[in-house]
DNA sequence: CGTGGCTCGTGACTGTAATCACAGGGTGTA
DNA sequence: TACACCCTGTGATTACAGTCACGAGCCACG
């Protein structure tokens, strides 16, 4: 059973997908009782903000249900999404480590709930925990990784369909613990497609006419199907 | 007194503008010593490969003297500049600390020495030394955001000269601590500045020729002298 | 039920930067 | 000195994606 407020980071992982790579995920026994006290629990909205670029961290976010959405913006209101998150991703890290103003938003784009820890608990707990705050690297190097291949893909992808033939397969490889890796649930607009890969709505939309016509892919309400998996690789000259 | 060969860590630092964001700089003197003890020092020319994408880690590089470039290269030879490395800065940290491949290549730009520091004896001394290890956290982090500003850089630029001039105010920042500021030696060709922006050779010409038309700067040899700093900053909007 | 606010699809047009091509200048070297 | 090589500047052309515009579908909500 689980409390209707205040899911516990235990209770999540055991519903989660076991994945090493979340921070929280599988730890010992008595840091997760030692987390578990110092985290408070609460529920978002669609569009609520965890954080917001500019901000400083309060401390961090583990997303247990939801998912959100982390993005930067330009003055004039250009955006780009740096990544999605999901149950088990840990928010704020970066700027909370360094203490540095926030380099990004995190908005739910499905309401969910979220465990916040506070930066002073947070270190403290590392202190303790000299295992925990190697994870915590790791996690650091992670994010490192992800805006690396967020360069790549903007700047070595020549052509929009280059970027968004990338940015289908490795949806598809997120979805390999999935039943079918070739289904995707796609609950992103155009739009958001659009600030992933660096271009506009319009051109997503006929990005995704022009690979129906190409038999590529086909589309079954909010679920993307991928019909032809090795011409899309072949697009891709990364 | 310097030995021909074999630069200390200790008297590199001695000599490179005191900086607390480099890694292996002020540190306590024990821990120099222990440094000093696990690294081997070589002279690199110009164009020598540190390490290359795709290589695993042996271990770190502290560059005592000398520059280095840091790039990805798609197939086709499309190739990102991720940024600049002078004496004091630590290579391959990312991939040695995760164990996982390189993600870039470190090639000398100007010929100089550099210091090896193999992975095991790296996680030793982090093993025993914690303090440094946090030291550790803090350059990941920070090798994150300057991934992390150029994601901006390619994405939220809206034209080629936008992104010049960043790139031009960027390196008036990191010219503070010398003698003029608006004064800036130039050592890369018009076609790496082209790879550092994501744009062509021909455009970045262009853009130096309309930029000087314009007055914005001066170019003498090798020397780039910023003439309205205001105006590169108006062309902004990040 | 109708209305407002979204997404999405597509056509027409335009502008900008990539591409191609070539010439001049500098440097190192045989 | 002559040659080769690289970097730079700049013109001409082109193609591609951004922009603008508009209509259709869909859902939520009063």
């Amino acid at each position: 059973m689980r409390a209707p407020y205040g899911l516990n980071i235990i209770d999540n992982c055991a519903t989660c997908p076991v994945r090493e790579e979340h921070l929280f995920c599988n730890l010992p026994l008595p840091a997760l009782q030692k987390l578990n006290e110092i985290k408070s629990t609460a529920v978002y909205p669609k569009s609520a903000m965890l954080f917001i670029e500019g901000q400083l961290p309060r401390g961090v976010f583990v997303l247990c249900t939801g998912k959100a959405k982390l993005y930067t913006s330009s003055r004039e209101g250009k955006t780009v999404i740096l990544s999605l998150a999901e149950a088990g991703n840990v928010l704020g890290l970066n700027a909370t480590i360094s203490n540095k103003p926030h380099e990004l938003t995190a908005e739910m784009t499905e309401p969910g709930q979220a465990n916040f820890i506070s930066r002073d608990a947070l270190l403290h707990f590392l202190r303790e925990n000299g295992e925990i705050a190697l994870r915590v690297a790791e996690q650091l190097s992670r994010n490192y990784y992800s805006a690396f291949e967020e360069v790549r893909m903007l700047a070595l992808a020549s052509s929009p369909s280059e970027k968004l033939a990338k940015l289908l397969l490795s949806w598809t490889t997120d979805a390999v613990r999935a039943s079918n890796p070739s289904h995707i649930r796609v609950t992103l607009t155009h739009e958001e497609i659009a600030e992933m890969i660096g271009t506009t709505r319009e051109t997503v939309s006929r990005l995704f006419s022009e690979f129906k016509k190409k038999q590529l892919l086909q589309l079954k309400g909010a679920t993307l199907i991928i019909r032809n998996k090795p011409a899309l690789e072949k697009m891709v000259h990364s």
